[in-house]
DNA sequence: CTGAAAGCGCTTACAG
DNA sequence: CTGAAAGCGCTTACAG
């Protein structure tokens, strides 16, 4: 059986409940006492029970957690979303309540006030896909000031002392991305195009960054033609695409590195190009499956986005119930390719 | 809150305990009462407290699962048995003992000693990478009409009762390395070998179809010149992988569908080719990250070997913990691509 | 600064 | 067949 608070009671000579004090950093035992109790339970090999510790805790304060997400209209977080939610029931059991708001696209007004509406609630964190503005992190420190804990996923902020990010390496995807366009060529001399949604934000111009570099590092026989902004959307994407094919007959290839996929599919359907375009695209929504299903997108980098979101919502919960902060601030989901055949 | 059992005791208008029988399915309840409880408990939306369940277990019995890889050398187990640990250390604060055990190749003898040995001690449960034998297939029907649940992981058996298997769908693995070939062959003309263990395990029989299926269907520009069976030995991988070069001069590819793959690239590298050869591995073990980095390997199909340790071990944890059985018997880990940016 | 005690939700030996 | 009660390991309001 595993030690337990009494028996380290036991051997200090002290009752549970200071045991418990000196344990858990709370205040209230004098300083040597607390150290004595923390070398015994050291010794001992003392780990607290979570079960019992959730259980106990049940009884009075109720922890609450703010989530918040640049979602609406994204399929992109469908995913993200459900391990959200299965992090939520399991914290919800554990005493741990939340709560998800959510915003049209990277939108710094309307997230600032969803932050601010959660401080008023009175949450204990916050775990959030932050729009990358200063105002947003000035509003965001802010709130850690008041003891408020940040989590962000998927995508980070800069000059926020948060606690954690959960999310890809956006470099490491590209290259990933670069990487599959170098095998696809086959040594071949090569002409693609990379679309992204804007190199205004981040994750974007990493991305882009990760792609060029590969190629230009590993596949000198690929050079990119073009390099087109969409703004995530779909009917932009179409006109950009639909432009490209016009102009550059002899491109041989497409990395799709954000949204609006479906327009891009659309242009390069109507120019006929579907069998002779070798097409790579990230993540794996509805319309990247389908297109993968027929043929049409050879293969998509994708990123776990059900771990970033049980895992922010977790590492947040877990703190709250334990005072146990991550191992590391940065948890990077891994990276990986898929194809038509394991969707 | 949540519906606890005090507040169905109260509808019910009977005790704790007996709301705890029937909706356990405890014997010593009348059927009338225990059908109204556990309608009442359905109505509420009850569900479980894991956390007071499992501390109220303490008390009493203490449950045993023994876990038996064919790991011994094997660093593809590396990785399950980290799975396989986490998820007894988590077991083990909720009051569930566990044993690892293992043996060297798919030996059935042997195996079938070890799941002996498990019975005598008592386990009330067991996971295992079964040998697909019959005797073993026997053996195990044996344990379990004697009320040892049984999950199998990574691999599976036929013709055995168990509760789960949690591992890669190997038709589908071969799939998506057939696909990688074809992707990277830019539908030039291609000669490629595949080597295989042995065609006698079923999992490696099933890769093979996959891999050969998705070339005949997606990519006729690609023959397979050769199909090996090195028996998982480096050594014999070599010899084999060596006279092939020499024989077939015009070869493009090789795919390494089984262990063996030091030994294969070692006559690849002899034979100076490591980089005129497209070459695709199953798995992520040292000697494969080493050779995907310096480029000898392009990519290789992966099958989350954390999760089928930590997934099969959890299942009958859980299972033991609150009579849960998995919603589905099979349980499939992703398949998915790596190469060397996101090892 | 410290201890004694109640209680979180559940399970089971015991008594009837 | 059923109920009353103890206790799993922990936390905290309360009393001193």
């Amino acid at each position: 059986m595993a030690v337990t608070i009494k028996q380290i009671a036991e051997v200090a000579q002290v009752s549970r409940g200071t045991v418990d004090r000196a344990l858990n950093h709370r205040p209230g035992v004098k300083a040597e006492v607390a150290a004595r109790v923390r070398q015994i339970a050291d010794e001992l090999g003392y780990k607290p029970d979570m079960a019992a510790r959730s259980l106990a805790s049940k009884r009075y304060v109720r922890k609450k957690i703010g989530i918040l997400l640049c979602s609406e209209g994204n399929p992109f977080f469908e995913d993200v979303l459900q391990g959200i939610n299965n992090a939520r029931q399991e914290l919800n059991h554990l005493g741990v309540e939340s709560e998800v708001k959510s915003i049209k696209g990277f939108d710094a007004r309307a997230q600032i006030e969803k932050i601010e509406e959660f401080a008023k609630e009175g949450v204990n964190g916050i775990v959030l896909t932050p729009v990358n503005a200063p105002e947003v992190a000035e509003v965001l420190n802010g709130v850690i000031a008041k003891g408020i804990q940040v989590v962000t996923i998927n995508t980070d902020i800069s000059g926020v002392k948060k606690m954690a990010y959960v999310g890809c390496d956006y470099v490491t995807g590209g290259c990933v991305g670069g990487e599959l366009l170098g095998m696809m060529s086959n040594g071949l001399t090569e002409k693609v195009a990379i679309v992204i949604g804007s190199r205004r934000v981040l994750a974007q111009e990493q991305r882009l960054r990760g792609i060029r570099r590969t190629l230009k590092k590993d596949f000198p026989n690929i050079t990119v033609e073009a390099v087109l902004e969409n703004e995530d959307d779909d009917e932009k994407c179409y006109d950009l695409v639909s432009s490209l094919l016009k102009e550059k007959e002899n491109l041989t290839g497409i990395c799709f590195a954000a949204a609006g996929v479906e327009g891009g599919i659309r242009a390069v359907r109507e120019a006929g190009l579907e069998r002779k375009l070798q097409i790579v695209t990230y993540d794996l929504t509805g319309v990247i499956k389908e297109n993968m299903k027929n043929g049409t997108i050879a293969a998509t980098v994708c990123q776990e986005p059900y771990q970033q979101g049980y895992n922010g919502v977790d590492i947040l919960g877990k703190y709250l119930l334990s005072g146990q902060k991550p191992s590391k601030a940065v948890i990077n989901t891994h990276v990986y390719i898929a194809t038509k055949y394991n969707i």
